[in-house]
DNA sequence: AACTACTTGCAATAAATTTGCAAGTAGTGT
DNA sequence: ACACTACTTGCAAATTTATTGCAAGTAGTT
């Protein structure tokens, strides 16, 4: 823990610890908000602001980006490119993994006159869950 | 013009025309900010974020997320769901159409323990221009 | 032309994000 | 263990972005 914030070039600060910490206890992408208010008493909010600006350019973190919501964070996930499914409703929000992005990235670029190439891309889905389903 | 407007439900005023209008004029999407900046001196700012609410909520404009930079909005294709394609290098964007979205979808309601419906989905591709990536 | 509910502009407010800088600390070397 | 120093942090202040209140203006109607 301590030295994956050092191999990445960091400091092992408290702060920084408390925030990595923090992320790897949830799935569920946070908010700058969230995320200060869950760690308040303990580190500044622009204390995190500014370490997930780091993190992010250091590629320890993701920024997610669900509609309607500011931007949310999550630990960078090596094994796979994850994505998020939510509820329009209550808002709930789950991970799947697997989508056809890489051969649509194929099918874009034969679309396209001025593109050459894909690098990365962005999938989430929209829906009800079980629970609202009903309602 | 001003019957699209009428038929979502709005006076047709200049400000809403004026921002239709401009909307109208471009397929890359475009942000409060800019939209605020062409219509400087005709609209007040603050009416450009109510209209862009309103257009919102009323289906005529759709917002869009794209990495690292604000919302940006375009005028809704009642067509199809067409997608972005981004340049990290120089920004440009391009739309592309079809996505293997609905099939997406049903895999993952098959992988989750807990959504039952998919009623909508992003996708964005990110990429280098041809220009970009000779570079 | 008069009427009225819907809209707009402008100023003020609130919320989100960035910046400056002195004080604090992790990592390094002694 | 102690000192050194570059990297970090907290706090206040400044910016930027977005929302709200309200009097004045206007589209659509009578
Ligand atoms: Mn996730
Ligand atoms: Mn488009
Ligand atoms: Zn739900
Ligand atoms: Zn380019």
């Amino acid at each position: 823990m301590a030295e994956t914030i050092r191999d990445a070039g960091f400091r092992a600060t408290k702060p920084r610890l408390a925030l990595f910490s923090r992320l790897t206890k949830t799935s569920r992408p946070m908010s700058i908000q969230e995320l200060a208010q869950e760690l308040a008493g303990k580190v500044d909010q622009v204390t995190v602001y500014r370490m997930i600006d780091a993190f992010k350019k250091a590629g320890l973190v993701r920024e997610v980006h669900l509609r309607g919501v500011r931007p949310k964070y999550e630990l960078t996930d090596p094994r796979d490119d994850h994505h998020h499914i939510v509820c329009t409703e209550c808002r709930k929000v789950e991970d799947f993994v697997g989508c056809g992005a890489e051969k649509m990235g194929k099918e874009a670029l034969r679309q396209s006159r001025s593109f050459a190439a894909i690098t990365g891309h962005t999938f989430d889905l929209y829906g009800l869950c079980k629970e609202c389903i009903t309602k």
